[in-house]
DNA sequence: TTGTAGGCGTTATCAC
DNA sequence: GTGATAACGCCTACAA
């Protein structure tokens, strides 16, 4: 039952020529004649073969395959950066392995583990939310291999990153709610060892600061922006006080409908008793109510620019430094969440 | 700067001892010496030595790899499934390539190629929306290379496959908003020529007759389902008309979130006006205001079933038929989107 | 423009 | 319990 694999020592004998034209012919390779590239297309088709990568690879030390760690698929954002990374790397010839962290250190130890003995040419990563020791890295360093980190990334390893500007995106959501009245700013966020909630944190503190508003540790929570730790977080340090905060700044657009909900549920008005900014531009943020006011996050586009800077340096003589930090620009998106001045625009 | 790859022949040479010990002592061979295996172990922690996969499988003839191919990550019930597959995949030492057709026919015919030259060992896949021709398919079939469909199938070719009772699902999703009152119920949905759809739409069809309510062809769209789509849909043929119907059934909750913010968007009340049903348990439908019913789709279970269903036949003799229709169990979630009596529980 | 030869790192087979 | 050898299918010097 099982068919026969068809190598290219069957069509050289079929077309009584060498193994090594027929290679060459099938890589398009300049010095074989026109006519006989065709007949070993036409017969390669006629056969069936494809292509063995293992012994290609073998051969060459070369995978041809990209690795990505990214801590889950299930946002707007991740799938966008995976669209992009994908399509362009595509073109180039390269195919993508990815896996999930599961925002987990472990998992992601043994994913960059399978990474690296499956031989990625390249490392594509963004940091899963408690990962605090980098050196499941050091391997793919130790060979050369060339690893991107994108939006969750590190100083602890010198690499090309590729983010957004964090800080100014932080700066503009705070300034934001500053701006439509708000005085008591609630700052809901991620783990601030990892640089995107810090810088985000930073962007708070500095608009805070920029209008005379001093920084509350109260008002400031850090979890894990789950479901449950939006509630307790909620229950616990906003709603059982007599004292409300007047804004609500979520790092994530999940995390701020689930805010939304769980404040409307206890009695309040969004945005009237307390405005909300949420983070990335999901999906999610346009069909609660209302509609959140948030950061767009150009997911396609810096997956693009990820794959671009790769391939280059893959394709090219490997030389080019990696490591660039890249920013790319975001802007907020306004929303009936935090509308609470007529006169605003 | 590249460090030279390790291989059991540098391990074999100082260990004085050959390469075929050194790889069945790394492979755990029952007749290697216990204290041998040890040194070879340990050399190897120590030598930093990494197995070369594509010489393995190039000798063993597979690969370890399965691929999946389906239409999107982006939903709750996607990475579920994944997130199920992949853990018992990874489990039983098998590594996933994951691709996204992005409901494209054409975009699935070269993932299917890229997997089939990445010679992966099984391919799981569930059908893009307009995909029509199943040919990408044939080589899988004369290499005997199992394939799984899930969710999206079809009964072109016949496969194993895993779906839920869509027939059940679309009956109870109906027979819900009967009992809640609704006489005119609008039906959106996807492309019926694929089985989920078909199917919701046969138990649709039947929870009216069963009710002595006539199917009405108005009162049934097939879309896409995207924002767009929803838009002009409603707008045309629901909105525009004197004559509101009482009930909508969309077969996704994204869809149906965007429906239920365009139908208040147009003024009319969520449950009172129009009662919805949606489909997935997506996230989405727990943040919208009033809150989604929808049909609980068990996406873990259905990926850890999918993946069992694959181990067994890949480690076992190869032999038992991958012929089976599995059919998982699936709910009701009732919420207040469509809670138009008091008296229902 | 085409061919020869050798090796990429592993494992199956057979032998000891 | 261990080893020698060949083969998996391809690619790249070098040769012609």
């Amino acid at each position: 039952m099982q068919e026969k694999e068809v190598t290219i020592y069957d069509l050289a004998e079929r077309l009584n020529i060498s193994a090594t034209t027929v290679s060459r012919g099938l890589q398009d390779h300049p010095a074989i004649n026109i006519k006989t590239k065709k007949r070993i297309f036409d017969l390669a088709a006629e056969m069936g073969y494809r292509s063995n990568k293992f012994a290609s690879n073998l051969r060459r030390q070369k995978t041809n395959t990209i690795g990505v760690i990214v801590p889950r698929l299930n946002s707007l954002f991740m799938s966008s950066v995976l669209s992009g990374i994908e399509r362009s790397v595509n073109n180039a010839g390269y195919n993508l392995i990815i896996s999930q962290s599961f925002e987990k250190e472990s998992k992601e130890k043994t994913n960059a583990k399978t990474m690296f003995n499956n031989r990625v040419d390249a490392l594509i990563v963004s940091l899963s939310s408690d990962t605090a020791d980098f050196s499941h890295f050091d391997p793919f360093l130790k060979k050369n291999i060339p690893i991107i980190f994108f939006d969750r990334t590190t100083e602890a390893m010198n690499s090309t990153t590729v983010v957004i500007d964090n800080f100014k995106a932080g700066y503009l959501a705070t300034e934001h709610l500053i701006t439509q009245g708000c005085r008591e700013i609630l700052h809901i966020t991620g783990n601030i060892d990892r640089n995107v909630y810090a810088d985000r944190l930073k962007g708070y503190k500095k608009a805070l600061l920029d209008h005379q508003i001093d920084f509350r540790e109260d008002l400031f929570i850090s979890n894990d922006l789950s479901e449950g730790a939006m509630h307790d977080a909620l229950i616990a340090h906003v709603i059982k006080r007599k004292q409300l905060p007047d804004g609500l700044f979520v790092t994530n657009d999940s995390a701020a409908a689930f805010a939304l909900t769980i404040l409307k549920g206890a009695g309040l008005r969004i945005p009237e008793d307390i405005a909300v900014v949420g983070f990335n531009n999901d999906l999610i943020s346009r069909v609660t109510e209302p509609p959140i006011t948030t950061i767009n996050y150009p997911g396609n586009e810096m997956g693009e620019r990820i794959a671009r800077i790769l391939i280059d340096h893959l394709d090219g003589d490997g030389n080019p430094d990696l490591n660039s930090q890249i920013v790319l620009n975001t802007d907020l998106i306004i929303r009936a969440s935090s509308i609470r001045k007529k006169t605003y625009e």
